[in-house]
This record gives structure tokens, C-alpha cells and sequence, in this order.
DNA sequence: TAGTGAATCTCGATC
DNA sequence: GATCGAGGTTCACTA
């Protein structure tokens, strides 16, 4: 890992065609050839940045750039597109290199994959009377996150969320019209289970007869905890 | 921009829980309080990272801690959620502090809304004879990318995207719907045009009626850069 | 390898 | 501030 402080200007040509004005940068050299360009604001998107595989390539700027005050030019250039990213460099005020090695990488824990679990252990979210099918109930077009009876025996199909956007009432309306096409499950109710629905959401969901379940991440975390402490 | 190399291992909880196992990386502190953990590869992306607005805390490790080589905690605090990241410090490599200043940010040039302009003005693109009603067509749901008239007189809605997915044609469907309710326009087409449509989005397009056009960005810029010389 | 869906998404425009 | 759509999305998983 190479890090450097330098005051630079940068152009990216690629998907698209971007451009950063002159200012002090921190420009990073990964082992694999990556580059990033940080500012010392904004989130952990760099201002520009090229993923590997690239390739870059230290050169002496032209005699236009070095009139502009260019002291070192990097280039660098994506090994499988045409996306290219071209680096002036003004003034390096800094410049070390580190040895980092390998990474074992971040190790996660729960997301909607949690909800699912959660929400399958406490299928009486539901409602009373509620029974689990299956987890991922395979249909033709991808798994269905859960499969439940209702007390009269009719088919649930859950599509769970953390957040309920408009995109997973498409889904899961995609999914009903599928399962609602065998005679063994049908008819086949739709419910849309997130942390939280957005209106639209919710709106366009009732407006296909899919009812809505917000779910309460801490409270079935704490059931979950519960029952694990007693079982 | 403080720059820390150190030997760490870091946790993270808030709207999931990551652990870091101890290995050497790239710390970042930002003059926003925001905090960046890099390993020496992947993409832009870092490992861990906390975004502002949020408070950094240099704590002293416990005994417990002290006993595993723990020389130094840091506890970053998120201002407004109860996100939170806690690096443990083995070893600190490298550590420096730069003055960036304010940067002046990213200049960019065209995406969607470049496809969009051109598509404007080369209509004909959907076949002769065609003419612009307008761009972003307003609907309840949100402006149509462009509404055009065919030969005969028809409607043609148009979605655009740089890349035709799915979702792309369950937007077009939607604004369908209600364009077609408005006696004025009915009978409405719908056009779905992008750089590059994927096969299911072309399946759905054309099983419910919406026709697919391939968009040729580098073409239709020609055809501009020709048109802007001659005007 | 391509396609699909999620993301501690981020970012910008718009209401 | 909330919402919605786009992203040089990136990332992980799967067929």
C-alpha cells in the first residue's frame, strides 16, 4: 500500500467523463493496482478511484502539462475496459509505502437473512395460527423468502425486506402470479414484511390486495434471545 | 487527514454487527471525524468505516484487552444513531496527519440524462415519422423520460436507461397504466430504450407489448457532434 | 461467467 | 427532512 499527499488533478474517461480541479488529495496505491483519490470530507467513496485489474504507469509530463507546473504524471488504465484515469501531479507532500499482507476479511452478522430466520421461528407474526411451510420456497423465477398456511389452511407467500420499497411489492406481486398458477397452493395470499414501508409501498401494495407487516427487528431479536436462553 | 498503518481488529455494530480480525491495515480519519479501516486490495469500498457526522474517542484498553496486546482503543461514536466502531489497536506502523483543505469536488459529464437529451433530439431513433410531445412527461407517479407521437398519432411513452434491467420495465408498465387511463392519450405504446437491454428485461418488455430499442451512445453523440458543427 | 438481488449502500434532485 | 431514482454503483451468491 503506497499512500501519498499531493496536490493534484485528476480526469476520469470511461462510463462516463469526470474531472477534479486542482487541490491536495490523498492518493492510495493498493497492491493490486487499485487506485483511490480521497478529500478529507464526504463519506468512503473516493473522488475518483480506478478498480482492479489496472495498471498504472509513472510518466514524465508533456511540456504543456509541465508549463501548468505538472511535476509527474500517473496513468492508469484498466486492464479489460477503456476506462482510464490520468493523475497530475503538482506537489507530493508526502509518500510512504507499507507492507499490509493479506486481509481474513470482515465477518458479518445478520441483515435480512436475520429477518428471515427471525420471522420463520415466529411465523405467528403473522398472525395466530400461522404455520411454516418453507424457507425459500422455490418458484420458477426464484425463491419465494417464505411459504405459510394461514389458520384456514390457504397459502402465504412472504416477501421480507428491511426496508419496504415499491421494488418488493414488483417482486413479490411476480411471485404470486406464479404460485397462484398451481392448482395445489392456490389461492395464494401475498404479505410484505419490512422493518419499514415506505408509503408508496404500502400504497401500491394494499392496491394489489397484499397485506403489510412491519416488523420489529430488537423486539424478535429479543424473543429469539429468550427462547435460545430457555431451549 | 490523519494517516494511521496499524496492526488492529475492529467491531462494528449498529444496522448489523461485523468483526475484524487483527491484521494490519490503512486507518483514515477524516477532518470530518469519519473514520475509513483499507486492507491492501478489493475495491473502493473500505473494510469498515464510520460516516459522519460522528465523534472519535481515544480510550486507554482495559485489562482484559491490555492482556491481548491491546495498546490503544479507539471508539467511534455515530452522532445521530447508535452505530457504533470500536478498533483495537496492536501496533501503530506509520501515523501522520495532513492539511488537505476544502476540495473543490468531482466535475461529471454525461450518464442517463445525456441519453436522454440525444434520444430527444434524434427521435426518429424509434422509427420515421416519429415526433417529441416532450421530455419528462409529468404523472402522478413521477415524469415519463419522454412522450412522443407515432406516424399515425399515438402515444409513445419512452423509458431510458443506461442499462435495461428489469425494474426499468416495471416502471414503463406503471407509467402505462397511467397514461392509458387519460382518454387524451390512449392508446399509449411503451418504448423501453437503453445501451444495453438484458435478456429478461427484453422477455418482459415484449410479453406485454413494450418494444425494446438498443440505443447506440457513441452513434447518436456522432450524429450530435455533426448536427452542432452544421448549426 | 453471467445474472440477480442486497447494501452499514452513497449521492443528488425534488418535493 | 423525506423520498425517489441513479450509480464508473460494489458485493455476494447462484445457475
Amino acid at each position: 500500500m503506497r499512500v501519498v499527499i499531493a496536490r493534484c488533478e485528476a480526469l476520469y474517461s470511461g462510463r462516463l467523463t469526470a474531472r477534479l480541479p486542482l487541490a491536495t488529495r490523498l492518493l492510495l496505491v493498493k497492491a493490486d493496482g487499485s487506485v483511490l483519490l480521497h478529500s478529507d470530507g464526504g463519506s468512503y467513496k473516493p473522488l475518483n478511484w480506478m478498480s482492479p485489474p489496472c495498471s498504472l504507469a509513472v510518466q514524465t509530463p508533456g511540456a504543456e502539462a509541465e508549463a501548468r507546473g505538472v511535476t509527474e504524471v500517473w496513468a492508469v488504465q484498466h486492464a479489460k475496459s477503456d476506462d482510464r484515469l490520468v493523475v497530475e501531479l503538482h506537489e507530493v507532500l508526502h509518500d510512504s509505502v507499507h507492507e499490509l499482507g493479506l486481509d481474513p476479511g470482515l465477518v458479518k452478522d445478520g441483515v435480512e437473512a436475520h429477518l428471515q430466520a427471525l420471522l420463520a421461528e415466529q411465523i405467528e407474526v403473522l398472525g395466530d395460527g400461522h404455520t411454516l411451510v418453507r424457507r425459500e420456497f422455490p418458484t420458477a423465477i426464484g425463491p419465494v423468502d417464505i411459504l405459510a398456511k394461514d389458520p384456514a389452511g390457504g397459502s402465504v407467500a412472504v416477501e421480507i425486506k428491511r426496508r419496504g420499497d415499491i421494488d418488493g411489492v414488483e417482486q413479490l406481486t411476480r411471485y404470486l402470479e406464479l404460485l397462484n398458477r398451481d392448482p395445489h397452493l392456490s389461492p395464494v395470499r401475498g404479505v410484505y414484511a419490512a422493518q419499514e414501508i415506505k408509503p408508496q409501498a404500502r400504497v401500491l401494495a394494499e392496491d394489489r390486495g397484499i397485506s403489510c407487516v412491519v416488523l420489529d427487528y430488537d423486539a424478535m431479536r429479543g424473543v429469539d434471545d429468550v427462547e435460545s436462553r430457555l431451549f
